[in-house]
DNA sequence: TGAAATTGTCACAATCATAAACTAAATAAA
DNA sequence: TTTATTTAGTTTATGATTGTGACAATTTCA
């Protein structure tokens, strides 16, 4: 468990634009300054030696980062290198999709079950991988030690695959389906709902001198 | 096109909450307190009232806000009955699930077309739509005036189909692929990255005292 | 008429993010 | 060696935003 110095939350969603840009360089780059970074995040230049001042002393003064080394930092800071290990809930389309995903494996998340209740899936393989029905979910989540669940079922299902989730152990639920999960103490929730960021675009859309943000 | 007025950026990521909050209560009711959206939204109930104070002078005082007449006003502002086409460029995994996700249209959005370039994919179905090349975008965005572009190729394409979405004249892009697509002027621009996602989680996850907000 | 409910709005407080300015260290050039 | 340049790290200030509490105004109902 990390000592908590806390990081700023808007400092925390910059972190993993960070790790993205360092895997956009030139891979025989060593170094990079705190000013060509911000210009690949699209921050100033500041922020970012900011932002990276809250994982210790990183750089060398007149020098840069050691890109490696920093790499290694944002992949520490972030838990990248626990293997958490996470289950997906509801193999529609988008359950299919998020199975396949290889940006999870790649950032060092773990796919290792999926789950659904219509009989007409279990049992089939998706991605690598058997459906099985959510009554071995709890199993499945000893046995692998699971961290992070992933709820694309639809809304109605939603917070019973959740409850279930943190039932089992789960500490970290990301939810595609469009409902407000209910808050529980010490259980981190995320929530991405497709239809409201198209909504949000849909605002802006109506009104071009503005700006979407975030 | 709306006069501007400008709601902060915090109140419109908000008001498609309300919005979906509203479909979650009893048909039967027919009014509504800011008290109660409040709880459902997960917001304090000052806010409620001063986020919709925003849209006009919805409610009645001692009576509380007619369900109709709010749903309608969140949806005016929100452009959601203008009938935006939109188009999905990359048709993997993710591109088909988002082709098959019913929450667009029920918000309002018309997926009018699916283009990709891999030759084994083009004129086979998905969703009842056929799958073009991206050769044809430009027509296509003519003839259905296509407003909204939602990008789900590999991240070393995006840009370059972000750029032949502006020519075409999609004024509003929503990005699956884990890249960070340039700034255009007057180009709205979100991006969703579920590995960062993920990662926001990972760091919270080592952290269960702090809380992931936003 | 009075009490209860509930909105709309103001003003304060807190947080926060950003930028700017400054200091310190390392390297390169003279 | 000395000086100039680059660049990280830190501090400070400013500005923006946002959330919340308080309260007057309005409606309903007894």
């Amino acid at each position: 468990m990390k000592e908590n110095k806390k990081i700023p939350p808007a400092t925390v969603k910059r972190l993993p634009i960070y790790l993205q840009c360092l895997d956009q360089i030139d891979p025989k780059d060593i170094g990079i300054s705190s000013k060509k970074l911000a210009e690949l995040a699209k921050v100033n230049d500041a922020q970012v030696r900011r932002d990276l001042s809250h994982l210790g002393t990183l750089g060398t003064r007149g020098v840069g980062y050691d890109i490696s080394t920093l790499r290694n930092q944002l992949q520490l800071e972030l838990g990248l290198v626990e293997g958490w290990s996470a289950v997906i809930v509801g193999v529609g389309n988008l359950g299919s999709a998020l199975a396949h995903y290889g940006g999870f494996k790649d950032k060092g998340f773990g796919v290792v079950g999926l789950f659904d209740d219509d009989p007409k899936k279990i049992n089939s393989q998706v991605a690598g991988l058997v459906i099985k029905p959510l009554s071995e979910l709890e199993d499945y989540c000893n046995k692998f030690n699971v961290a992070i669940g992933i709820i694309a079922t639809p809304g109605e299902f939603a917070q019973n695959v959740a409850d279930q989730l943190i039932n089992c152990g789960v500490r970290s639920i990301l939810n595609f389906a469009p409902v407000l999960l209910k808050n529980v103490k010490d259980i981190q929730i995320r929530s991405v709902d497709l239809s409201q960021e198209l909504q949000i675009l849909s605002y802006y859309l109506d009104r071009p001198i503005l700006k979407a943000v975030d």
